[in-house]
DNA sequence: AAACTGACTAATA
DNA sequence: CTATTAGCCAGTT
């Protein structure tokens, strides 16, 4: 079946405050395995303005991932921050902040 | 229709 | 720690 963008996003609106969910996890949550870059192409896509918690999504290390628009790393910081979200050494310890959905 | 564009991950060296 | 590699496709122009 085809899945488009609109899919991924679906799936980014899962994530609850306060917590993060990797590329790749999305991926599979969307029924894509093995394709989180997949993911990251549809983030790059974002309209603007749209109700996607788009901050929630960092890669597999728990790191921000680079974007085009200067500066909105630094932003995507910050409202982590405001969710509560703990960055140690530049980066969130997935132990403890990542979404697990279900459980 | 065809070319171009991108927020990744895991494995290996 | 860094670098390279293979795996992936919808949307826009």
């Amino acid at each position: 079946m085809k899945v488009t963008y609109a899919d991924i996003y679906d799936v980014i609106r899962l994530i609850p405050r306060g917590r993060v969910a990797t590329y790749g996890q999305i991926a599979e949550l969307a029924g894509l395995p093995r394709q989180a870059r997949r993911v990251g192409y549809a983030l790059s896509a974002l309209p603007k303005g749209a109700a996607v918690p788009w901050q929630r999504v960092v890669n597999a290390n728990g790191e921000i991932s680079m974007r085009a628009h200067p500066g909105a790393d630094r932003m995507q910081r910050k409202l982590l921050r405001l969710e509560g979200v703990v960055f140690e050494a530049g980066r969130i310890p997935l132990e403890r902040f990542q979404w697990r959905p279900k459980s």
